[in-house]
RNA sequence: UGGGCGGUCGCCAAGUUGGUAAGGCACCGGACUUUGGAUCCGGCAUUCGAAGGUUCGAAUCCUUCCCGCCCAGCCA
């Protein structure tokens, strides 16, 4: 009853929608669930929540948003060895941060065990379940394997009244884990192996992080999940692929017990990433062998991470609703994660000027100890951002990358002779360089055009470049982190261990940046953009003596695509 | 090899009575620009995993084949 052809159905079809809203508004157009729409998003509680977690919740809350119903939050808490509290921490924190509310309805499967123990006392007095006192090797063997069928375990055909007596001492502690298993009874022939008379209850004599001790069996996931989401009256429950060959017996579940509600099971593809592990078990293993500073390391594909590095989380929904959904296995280049992280940041972070690598120029002609305060826009796109007051000075701090004594061609910056516009300052010509005793340029000289400054009659003066710049006696040190990929290849999954492919240079520290006086005392979480570098946002090691800023991303960079492919063309 | 899914442009993804391939990202041009940013305009699948077949006409129907992913936890 849960298999639906599309092909059969009367109902309109709406296209355009991804197939779970078309499902949706279909289920919706028969009045099915009396109308409603209620999802859930069910992680479990052992790990940090991921990108590929965004996309889960964007669905389901964004679903629930978009028919008028409800999202629920449920932690699936059923396997304690793994589960923690600081999980579930975690876990409400990135749901609230990326932008959803589930209002009062946080749930957890564990406030079920009673409820589960009794479907499973109903199962076995339909002669539906039974205990096993098989090993777990013996039933292993038993299982059978892809090809072959299973066989029935010796136990099978116990007495409901055995079954029920030995369950209920299961549930007293009289049994050591693994003693026994309580199993459906489906059919252990059947293909899909799901349906092997899978277990329901295992013993397990471990504190639960929420129940404490008063339990020592726990209901296994298929079961658990399928009750949980009809006792919520859940009407779409919508899981990964890899569930898919679970939905029959999800079905059985839901069909074979007494239940307030009959959930559908809809599954579609999980978000993959180019230059990203996903797994949570290779994610635990970054941050437990220390490969990245933590779960919040900015380099991390996790929630925690991303907020840390500044992405706004307008961004990662604005990517999940754009990848789209399907059924698919897919991975989506992170270059288009990138793009939503651009496009929001474009339209809402404050520019301002800082130089990563300070490089020291000297305007000779201007006049020791003069100050001017230049007028800077703070945002071209947002117009109600205003401006703001930057000091300018006879010495100024300018990007090393913004000056070569031997320019290539195209190279619309500073060099000796050339002449660049000092963004909203005035345009400066190169007189000179002064040298170490190494021979390496310590400082540019220029002299300054007095007559260019904007609004001035030469001010639209054409000059090639524009660089940024801040002034030396006004700047503040900063530490700025600059974050590439974690690693190397676009699958670091693909051969070998995925810690082989870790990028060494993942993480490159300036200590020695200055930035505008403007933004010293940013608070942490605020965002700019550096212009013509990217976009950065304040790191909470940030103290009031010095600020530290995270790379979110840089900018677009065209330049960097010339000189790379000149340098192709070259060798 | 059994079962379940999937295969439309470099990466995603529309395509739903068979009527002659949306859109986004990336990329390539060009305009504009005091961010080599942004913006704007233009280009970018004679082809839909392959081969046959049905049809006036097929990505959509039929047949066969190929490739990929998932399943043999008392994990979720």
């Amino acid at each position: 009853m849960s298999d639906r052809d599309p092909a059969d159905s009367a109902a309109p079809r709406t296209p355009g929608l991804d197939f779970i809203r078309q499902r949706i508004t279909q289920d919706l157009a028969e009045g099915k669930n009396e109308g409603r729409v209620h999802t859930r998003f069910p992680p479990e509680p052992n790990g940090y929540l991921h990108v590929g977690h965004a996309k889960s919740i964007c669905l389901n809350f964004g679903l629930a948003g978009e028919f008028g119903g409800l999202c629920n939050l449920r932690f699936d808490d059923t396997n304690p060895v793994k589960e923690d509290t600081e999980y579930v921490e975690s876990i409400k924190r990135d749901v609230r941060w990326l932008g959803f509310d589930w209002a009062d309805r946080e749930y957890y499967a564990s406030d079920y065990f009673e409820k589960i123990h009794d479907c499973a006392v109903e199962l076995i007095r339909k002669g539906l379940a039974y205990v096993d006192s098989s090993s777990a090797e013996e039933i292993r063997a038993m299982r059978g394997t892809l090809t072959e069928p299973g066989t029935n375990s010796p136990y099978r055909e116990r007495s409901v009244e055995e079954n029920l007596d030995l369950f209920a001492r299961m549930r007293a502690g009289e049994f050591a884990d693994g003693a026994h298993i309580l199993r459906a009874k489906i059919d252990m022939a059947s293909p899909n192996i799901n349906l092997r008379d899978p277990a329901l209850f295992r013993i397990r004599k471990v504190e639960h992080h929420r129940t404490g001790s008063a339990w020592c069996i726990y209901p296994m996931y298929d079961f658990a999940h399928a009750i949980s989401d009809a006792l919520e009256r859940i009407t779409h429950s919508i899981c990964t692929l890899e569930f898919e060959d679970h939905r029959p017996l999800y079905d059985w579940c839901i069909d074979n017990v007494t239940l307030p509600s009959r959930p559908e099971q809809i599954e579609f593809a999980r978000l993959n990433l180019t230059y990203t592990v996903m797994s949570k078990r290779k994610l635990l293993e970054l941050v437990r062998d220390k490969h990245v500073n933590g779960w919040d390391d900015p380099r991390m594909p996790t929630l925690a991470g991303m907020r840390r590095r500044g992405v706004p989380p307008a961004a990662l929904r604005d990517f999940c609703q754009r990848i789209g959904l399907a059924k698919k296995n897919a991975t989506i280049d992170v270059g288009q994660l990138e793009f939503s992280i651009r496009d929001e940041l474009n339209r809402t972070a404050p520019r301002v000027m800082a130089v990563l690598r300070p490089l020291k120029l000297v305007i000779e002609n201007w006049e020791e100890g003069r100050v001017e305060e230049m007028d800077a826009v703070n945002n071209p796109e947002d117009p109600s951002a205003g401006t703001r007051k930057v000091p300018f000075a006879r010495e100024l701090w300018i990007e090393q990358d913004d000056f070569r004594e031997d320019p290539p061609k195209k190279f619309f910056r500073l060099a000796p002779g050339a002449e660049v516009r000092l963004r909203y300052g005035y345009i400066v010509k190169c007189t000179g360089v002064v040298k170490n005793d190494a021979g390496d340029v310590v400082e540019v000289r220029c002299t300054h055009d007095p007559n260019t400054k904007s609004g001035m009659p030469d001010a639209n003066r054409k000059v090639k470049g524009t660089i940024h710049w801040v002034s030396a006696q006004h700047a503040v040190q900063a530490e700025v982190r600059l974050y590439d990929r974690l690693f190397k290849s676009e699958n670091p999954e693909e051969a070998g261990s995925f810690l082989d492919d870790l990028n060494p240079d993942s993480l490159d520290v300036i200590g020695d940046a200055r930035v505008e006086p403007s933004v010293a005392a940013a608070e942490a979480g605020s965002r700019f953009q550096f212009e013509r570098l990217g976009y950065f946002a304040v790191d909470p090691d940030a103290a009031p003596t010095k600020p530290v800023f995270n790379r979110v991303v840089t900018l677009r960079d065209t330049w960097a695509k010339i000189a790379q492919s000149e340098q192709a063309a070259r060798s």
